[in-house]
Order: structure tokens, then sequence, then C-alpha cells
DNA sequence: TGTACATCAGTGAACGCGCGTTCACTGATGTAC
DNA sequence: TGTACATCAGTGAACGCGCGTTCACTGATGTAC
């Protein structure tokens, strides 16, 4: 009904907000304004400026994992490696088109805001995408000895794959790659790699291919 | 003289403040009323907000450097990978201690706020204190094919170092384990870790000795 | 088909709060003769 | 030693702006008989 298309039209608007003012400055008035309706009214809609906010928290977990999923399915027929670059990329690529609601999802928190659980689910998209690529070629290291420490270490996250899918060794590189991925793409994006390499785009790329050895995607 | 010690009365109520609401409600305006002063008062010493902001930003990069230079100086005797452990841990504690700082750091940009040239030196002596742990002990990889197209993409960092201090490879790879320090840190910190893992300062220390193989300092 | 009523989207004013910054000023301190 | 003056820390009011949220209300639309 127009209901709903009002709700969506508040997400856009408050969307495009935060594309440009930054989840800092994302505001009910602010969305009201740029729907030529009075502040009052927004809470027909919307019960809370933080329920906005999750609603588009749980929008951009959810549209960067869908874009990654599609770019794992699309670059299926390729090398472990290339793939694991493709999702790699994906995720850069989506990062530096959306570099507000990136920095909201990965970037500091937003101060007297606290993610709901309903933020979860979407997040788990990205991780879920990148080792199901590691499970399904099921590298295999020279795992010398395997470190003892790791089992109790990683029990939640092993509860959360195939039983036996993958080594100790081999999840404790993907939870490092993982959050390489994420933190390369922010360290980029939060302006700290200025004055260290001539091409962001092609450090990202060796990186990315380095951290695919290293998973043992050679 | 008294002048001074205002200042600083400032720069430390700036701080207290950041640290408990964030850096997104530092205001001059707070400072002032945890001084006993009326607001304009402040401007006496402090030019503008962000010029305050500028300050604990430099101050905040200065104090993490000087942890992990002091780290680096008192951990000299040990093995490699346990030097790299000690300043990696040293950033987490760090980190740990004064959260909002990090954010502050090396989270989201402050909307509105773009960091003066001044912070770009303290910034750096972080990844210099890293850097330098590498160079001295010159670790040799096993560079199987040197890739020819790290040469050009270097460039900057390579110009910063030693001339022939460290192969293209092993700048590459500090490169990434630089960011990878910062990147698990903001990880833990931002909350992404969550039921990943049962330790986060075991998990921290597993991996940081995995980075410290990767960087030939095994 | 026409009337009575309920629903509910949107209004406008208000409460109480925050901020950065400017400006004319008071009044104490310290310096120069 | 005592007076005249300059310096400058701190005041208080104001400008103009923002915010989230509540509440009594208008008025159009749609439903039920």
């Amino acid at each position: 009904v127009a209901r709903e298309q009002m709700v969506a039209d508040i997400l856009a608007a408050g969307r495009r907000h935060l594309a440009t003012h930054g989840a800092a400055a994302l505001s009910l008035r602010a969305v009201a304004r740029d729907l030529g309706l009075v502040s009052s009214a927004v809470y027909r809609y919307v019960p809370s400026r933080d329920d906005l906010l999750t609603r588009l928290l749980i929008q951009g977990y959810d549209e960067l994992g869908q874009t990654v999923e599609d770019v794992a399915q699309a670059s299926r027929r390729r090398t472990p490696a290339r793939q694991w670059l493709a999702l790699a990329q994906a995720t850069r690529t989506w990062a530096l088109g959306e570099p507000q609601m990136w920095a909201l999802l990965y970037g500091s928190p937003v101060p007297g805001y606290a993610a709901p659980t309903d933020t979860i689910d979407p997040a788990t998209r990205l991780p879920r995408a990148l080792i199901t690529l590691v499970i399904a070629h099921r590298p295999t290291l020279d795992d010398q000895a395997p470190s003892p420490k790791l089992q109790p270490l990683l029990t939640p996250i092993r509860d959360q794959i195939p039983p036996g899918a993958l080594s100790d060794e081999l999840i404790m590189r993907a939870l490092m790659a993982w959050s390489q991925v994420i933190g390369s793409v922010s360290f980029e994006l939060f302006g700290h790699r200025k004055g260290a390499v001539t091409d962001y785009a092609q450090y990202f790329e060796q990186e990315q291919l380095r951290l695919a050895a290293y998973l043992g995607l050679g």
C-alpha cells in the first residue's frame, strides 16, 4: 500500500542523507525536510531515529552481502585465487561507492546507539561468502604442528561451519583474511594509505592475491 | 606560565570528554563547563573546536607512538617474532585503554573535519616502529619471482626507508602487516569479532605470531 | 445512492536541550615612570 | 614609594542554528449501513 511506499521513501531519504552527510548527521528532521513533511509526520512511519539507523544498517549489510554473493556466483568458474580476489574487490568497490555507509557498518560505532540483534544476521553474509569459498576448495596447508591453542579458541566459529570442513589452522587464517579485507578497505577509505603507495587498486590486488595464497588458494 | 597550564587543562578536559563521550560529542562548551568557565573564555586559549580536535589527535598519535617505541626498546633482546608480538600487543592494549581515542585515530573520519598536515608526522611513529623492526632483522624470504608490478607501486614508501634495506616483497608484506594490526584491533574494538572466538587476547596473539612468520620473523 | 462515522496522514506549536562563535564589558594584575 | 596606564583573563548576553519527541488538532478518505 501507500504506507509501505512512504516508509520506503523515508528510508531512501535517510540513505541519501547518510551518503552525503554521514551517519552522525542523519536526523529525522532532515529526512522530513527532504520529503516536504513536517518533522512530526515521520513518526507515523518510523518510531525513532535509532530505528531508522537500524534499518539503514541492515540495508547496508544486506546490499554488501548480496553484492558479494552475486560476485561469488558469477566468478565460480575461475581459479580459487581469482575468486577470492573477485570477492575482495567487490567489497572494496562497494565501499568506494558508499563510503559513508561503509563507515557506518565498519567504522566507529555511532555514539549513543547500540545496534540491536536484528543486524547480526545480515552482517554475517559477507564473512559467510568468504568462508564458503575457502571451504569449497578445501585447501591443504602444510599444517606442520597443529597448534593445540587454536582448538578451544575457535569453538564459536567452528560451530557455524560444517564439521570437519576446515582444519583449525585454516579457520584461523580465514578469520585473519576476513578482518584483513575489512581492515584494508577501511584503512584506504579512512585515509591512512596516503603517501604509502602509488595506486590503491593495484595495491589492493597485490595484497589480496597474497592473502589468497596464504589461504592455500594459490 | 599560567597560560600554558590553562591550555594543558583544556586539553586534559577535552581528553576526558573524548574518552567518556566520544569525539562527536567533544565540544568547547562541554570543556568550558568542566573547567568552570564560561564558554567564551576558552577562546582565549584555543582558537576553535577543530583546533582542539587536532591537538587531541596529535596527542593520541604521539602517545601511541611513544608507547610502541618504548616497547620496541624494552623488548629488543627477544626473538624477532616475540618483538613483533610485543609491538602488536602494545598497540592493542593501548587501544583497549583508550577506545574512543583509538576510534578518533583510526575509525570513521569526524564529519566536517579534515585533519591538517601537522597530524601526519605523529601518525607515522607507529608504522615507523613496525618497519624498523622488520629492517633490523632483514629477513630473507623465498622470494620466488619478484613481481615486477610491485616496483612502481611501492615507490612512495620505498623512498622513506634506507635504500636496499628491504626487498619489494618484504615492503609489501610489511604494509599488509601494518594495516592488519590496525584493522584487527579496530575489528575487535568495534564489535565485529563477537561470536567468532572465545578469547580476543589469545586470538590476537595467534594472529600476530602468524603475521610475524609471514614477515619472515619466524 | 446517500448519509454517519471511523480511520489516519499530516499539521503546527511547543518543550527542552545542545552547539560554535562574536562582542562589548569588567576588573584584577603587572609594568613604567 | 606612589600613581597612571596597559594588558588580558574571564563574563554574560546574544545570534543563529541544529536536534528528538510529544500532543492536540484538522481534514480528507474510505467503510458500513
